[in-house]
RNA sequence: GGGUAGAUUCCGGAGCGGUCAAACGGGGCAGACUGUAAAUCUGCUGGCUAUGCCUUCGAAGGUUCGAAUCCUUCUCUGCCCA
């Protein structure tokens, strides 16, 4: 029983210390305070966050109690992982605001019941100087100074700054205060992980079990998914936007987001366009439902099958007055029906490069007028086509 | 505290008095190709009421017919020494 459990939990880890203290811990019987920290930078989750609430996902199932931390504290500091430059700083009221949307769209996954949410903002905002001195005498500059990441910005000439040292110590005093037994984090978590093992062990505690995940590619295969890169699948994407993101990785990636995305291991006798397929659509149907997977589906296939586009359920904008300047109205579009700003010079590049269409029609002249009809269809890009009322 | 180098468009990084909206690379966007993609190739990549005009090269002043380029002060950063 426990070694099943411990085989579930210990799937598509990327490192745990150890395998040993979480069996022990796992068999004490008791249920074990499992701590994620996150910052929220941004207000929304993505796949990637998914990967390691999913993992949370499981511990709850077996009973375990989830401890979130937000670090409203923290993220006004900025996690120094995996960055090259000193993070820009958040306001109070930013973070707050995106805590809302970001704990909402976490219990998409997670149980709400077995979950505890707190904020290190509670601890740290009281801590007296002193205690932050006492804190900071815990560790050693040569220990946060074995980091990658402040390595690399050292020799490579950029600034370090010392509140930067100090997030790894706050992450680390936040799995004593909740007393964790286990912390989950992505890999670039590890060293911070580690600093919570030693502080706890300082205290005198039972030094927490550190398990990191893989860091999910982001849509460009390439670096992580993460908001600010634009590389990501939100949670709350809707349905057409989530698949058609998916559609858009790479062969070489799917495997890999079946893993960490969907839990399973992918076909690999079937065609690669059709395992794409299921794969957008499998994760449709997790954060939305099947119906909505079935039509999300259908409507690119239609978007994308030539001829099809009658089928295909796309936005609808209200036709033109007769005549009216192409630019003008591209430029109308892209405000109101999908809020981006475009400027002129944009929407005549586009079109001079035969991105518009109208029909299936290239529309290459940037002064042409138009005179639309309800039923046309107008692509303005790759992804966003129209449909005239 | 002393010395020294530097701050350029989304990023890196040229430019060192006019030919600069600013080389080149990356990224991004578009087209072709394809199995949606990826890869590859090609084009574009400050704004505008557009063969011209406007705003940009850390900030503010100044010199000059003319400044990203020269001068002054300021702000910030790296490196070396203490």
């Amino acid at each position: 029983m426990t070694e099943d459990a411990l085989t579930l939990l210990c799937q598509d880890t990327e490192h745990i210390h150890s395998r040993e203290e979480l069996a022990t811990k796992l068999k004490s019987g008791r249920p074990l305070r499992v701590k994620l920290g996150v910052d929220p930078t941004a207000p929304d989750i993505h796949l990637g966050h998914a990967v390691q609430l999913r993992k949370l996902r499981q511990f709850q199932d077996l009973g375990h109690q989830v401890v979130l931390i937000i670090g409203d504290f923290t993220a006004m500091i900025g996690d120094p992982s995996g960055r090259s430059a000193t993070r820009p700083p958040l306001t109070h009221e930013e973070v707050l605001e995106n805590a809302k949307t970001f704990t909402e769209q976490a219990f998409l996954i997670l149980d709400k019941d077995k979950t505890e949410t707190v904020y290190n903002g509670d601890w740290f905002s009281k801590m007296p100087f002193q205690e932050v001195i006492k804190l900071n005498a815990k560790v050693t500059m040569q220990q946060m100074l074995q980091r990658e990441d402040f390595r690399k910005r050292i020799d490579s000439h950029q600034e370090v700054r010392l509140h930067e040292i100090q997030y790894p110590i706050m992450q680390g005093w936040d799995s004593v205060v909740i007393r964790s037994d286990v912390e989950i984090g992505g890999t670039d978590q590890l060293f911070n992980v580690l600093v919570g093992r030693d502080l706890q062990k300082g205290e005198g505690m039972d030094p927490q079990v550190v398990m990191t995940l893989p860091l999910l590619e982001g849509l460009d295969g390439n670096k992580k998914m993460s908001k600010s890169l634009g590389n990501y699948v939100g949670l709350t994407d809707v349905p057409d936007d989530m698949f058609g993101k998916l559609m858009s990785i790479s062969d070489e990636l799917m495997p890999r987001y079946y893993r960490l995305v969907l839990g399973e291991d992918m076909d690999a006798e079937m065609h690669p366009m059709e395992a794409k397929k299921q794969l957008a659509a499998k994760t449709v149907a997790l954060y939305h439902n099947n119906d909505a997977a079935q039509a999300a589906r259908t409507n690119f296939e239609n978007k994308f099958a030539k001829g099809s586009l009658e089928e295909a359920d796309l936005p609808e904008v209200d036709c033109p007055p007769a005549e009216s300047p192409l630019i003008a109205f591209v430029s109308q579009v892209y405000q109101q029906t999908f809020d981006q700003k475009r400027s002129n010079g944009d929407i005549r590049r586009l079109i001079q490069q035969g991105s518009i269409q109208l029909n299936g029609e290239k529309l290459s002249d940037p002064k042409a007028t138009l005179t639309l009809r309800a039923g046309d269809v107008l692509k303005l890009d790759k992804k966003r086509l129209i449909r005239l009322r």
